[in-house]
DNA sequence: CGGGGCAATT
DNA sequence: AATTGCC
């Protein structure tokens, strides 16, 4: 059996019916009406007025308006609102998290790292008077927070039925470990609920929060109740629990709440797997689902089915699942995802994408003119959404001067240069792989290095586009199909991602890298103040400071040991400071010039077109 | 005739 | 370059 570590807190948000929520939140009007977001033929989602009648995500438009023929739809092809919108709720909740462990996964999905949070608010909490808790939000400021009652949790549970903690002490209070996890998780299920309300209150998006130890668990727990709602997992998680002489106690609620779970929902085994997972429990190939709405496996397996097979285990898996892509120790990793454990991190955030890519379906598209066209069109977009995402307009100081000198105006920095360009396309035609009827979704892609002039700020998207096209994607393109082609999606992307920081000159890499690797040790630390407290906190004792937060010198401090690259940019041009002679890096070209003749540079690049 | 887009892995 | 996974 796979360890547990329940030693984290984790908040897992999801905003309901999100791109349909944008719209209502947008225009209010929308709310009562049955509402479907509509990407080309697709009901991409809709909102829950539009569930209540009929209507499921991911349906065919005419099959939508069949069941409910009322339903107002509205556009969704466009992105960009969503990513807007999806990019303030994450700030919101960020600006809640001291550790910066705040993790979006899609457009609508937050994971949040709140175990430092809880642990500092274990050490305050008065253990005999439970239901008149305080719960800080901040250390600095003690007036910045919420009264609640610690005895019980907030929101939904799984499973429902939870005693107050006073009222069943004898039982429990005798067990540091399950009396902890689950004050703890008290803790973190006012703290999601607070979260949750305040977003909506502030932002006006209603959204699901699940509350467990493992970005796993907190996932699947919020599913439990779906709009507007929060739900925590209680303990006992660990199972084979046994006092002192030996005796069976309560059987785990992971794996009480994991049991009935059908396999495909599991995140992290996608369709791929479920499948091959469901045929090995069966002993037979598995029947398949070949509807549109893949949700549901013609087949359903649960997860207790699955490890009551006498072959089921890790290294079983491995040999079951390995292969198509799939990364080594895929075995395990189910195994666990199975067995309820997931030591996955919650990632920081990135300040900017690893990568951006602009797509864009077709009935046909067989003349090289529209393609031409089109390529245009995606270009355009996609250099539009890199001025906005890898442009910082804030202006870094060393060129500030230079500008004031000139009395240019503002200058922008590229944040991110992508180092390559991907051209992909389906063709409906495609040679390969297609048994009869089915249709061909392979998609086949050629890249080649990003041309600089790209990054050119001066030249307006349009005349960059079109150089783009010409020059660097219809090369592309006619590797893809140097012949006959009946395209049904284009997509052109730009990847590999390096920080400006990181190709910033002068220093070498090395330096940089050490620099960063000591801020990150730095909440290393911190992470270990969740242990140090729980410790303190279960010996009844009540502690203002962790010893380990004494390494920081102060809040502030603290904030840039977790430093994002932007902020150690804003470091290094304080240190910059010191030696002004340095000379600095041309972000449309590889020159390297003295600060002063930048300006100067800059305008010979505009007239270089 | 199922959309648009991100990341990790090999 | 292709697969798989996630939303
Ligand atoms: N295969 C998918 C999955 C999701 N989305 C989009 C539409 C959703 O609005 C958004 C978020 O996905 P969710 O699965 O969380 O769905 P919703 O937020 O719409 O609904 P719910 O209330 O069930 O979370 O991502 C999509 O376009 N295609
Ligand atoms: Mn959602």
């Amino acid at each position: 059996m796979p360890p547990r570590r329940d030693d984290r807190i984790i908040l897992h948000f999801d905003y309901d019916c999100f791109y349909a929520s944008v719209f209502e939140v947008e225009n209010p009007s929308l709310k009562g009406v049955p509402l479907a977001v509509q990407q080309k033929q697709i009901v991409a989602t809709c909102n829950y007025e539009a569930r209540r009648r009929g209507l499921q995500k991911l349906q065919l438009v005419t099959e939508a308006k069949k069941t409910c023929p009322e339903v107002v739809t509205v556009l969704g092809e466009d992105l960009t609102k969503f990513r807007d919108a999806s990019k303030e709720l994450f700030q919101y909740l960020r600006s809640f998290s001291w550790n910066e462990r705040v993790e979006r996964l899609g457009l609508d999905e937050v994971f949040m790292d709140v175990s430092d949070i809880i642990a500092y608010n274990m050490g305050l909490l008065n253990y005999n008077d439970l239901r008149t808790a305080f719960f800080n939000m901040s250390r600095s400021d003690p007036t910045v927070g919420f009264s609640f009652d610690a005895s019980v949790p907030a929101g939904h549970t799984f499973p429902e039925q939870v005693l107050p903690l006073a009222e069943d002490e004898e039982q429990h209070w005798s067990d540091p470990v399950f009396i902890q996890l689950r004050l703890r998780l008290h803790l973190a299920s006012h703290l999601a609920q607070h979260l949750r309300l305040l977003v909506e209150k502030e932002k006006g998006y209603t959204s699901t929060v699940g509350v467990s130890t493992s970005k796993l668990l907190s996932k699947l727990a919020g599913n439990v109740h779906k709009p507007s709602a929060g739900t925590t997992l209680m303990p006992p998680y660990a199972d084979d629990l046994q006092d002192d002489a030996g005796i069976e106690r309560e059987k785990s609620n992971v794996r009480l709440f994991l049991s009935n779970y059908e396999v495909g929902l599991i995140p992290g085994i996608g369709h791929k797997m479920a499948h091959a997972l469901r045929s090995f429990t069966l002993g037979r190939e598995a029947a398949q689902s070949v509807e549109l709405n893949y949700h549901k496996p013609s087949e359903s397996v649960t997860v207790s089915e699955i490890l009551k097979h006498p072959d089921a285990n890790p290294i079983a898996f491995e040999r079951l699942l390995s292969g198509h892509g799939a990364q080594r120790g895929i075995g395990t990793r189910v195994w666990q995802l199975l067995n309820g454990c997931d030591d996955s991190d919650v990632s920081q955030a990135r300040d900017v994408p690893r990568g951006i890519s602009i797509e864009d379906s077709y009935q046909k598209l067989e003349k090289l003119e529209d393609v031409h066209d089109e390529l245009l069109r995606l270009t355009c977009s996609l250099v539009k959404r890199m001025r906005v995402d890898l442009v910082t307009d804030i202006e870094p100081r060393i060129l500030d001067r230079v500008s004031h000198q000139k009395n240019e105006p503002q200058q922008r920095r590229w944040l991110a240069r992508p180092k390559t360009v991907r051209l992909s396309t389906r063709d409906r035609f495609s040679s390969a792989t297609n048994t009869e009827g089915e249709r061909s979704w392979a998609r086949t892609s050629r890249s080649c290095p990003l041309p600089s002039f790209i990054f050119d700020l001066g030249q307006s998207v349009p005349s960059i586009a079109e150089q783009f096209v010409t020059g660097t994607l219809e090369n592309l393109f006619r590797k893809l199909h140097p012949d006959r082609f009946c395209l049904s999606l284009i997509n052109v992307g730009v990847t590999d991602m390096d920080n400006e920081i990181d190709i910033r000159r002068g220093r070498d890499i090395s330096t940089m890298f050490k620099t960063q690797n000591d801020r990150l040790s730095g909440w290393r630390i911190d992470t270990e103040i969740p242990q140090a407290m729980e410790k303190t906190s279960i010996n009844g004792k009540s502690m203002e400071r962790s010893d380990t937060m004494e390494l920081y010198g102060s809040e502030e401090d603290m904030r840039l040991s977790q430093s994002s690259t932007k902020e150690v940019e804003s470091l290094w041009q304080d240190e910059d400071e010191v030696d002004t002679l340095d000379d600095v890096d041309c972000t449309l070209c590889e020159a390297k010039l003295p600060a002063f003749a930048m300006a100067a540079h800059l305008r010979f690049h505009r007239l270089d077109s």
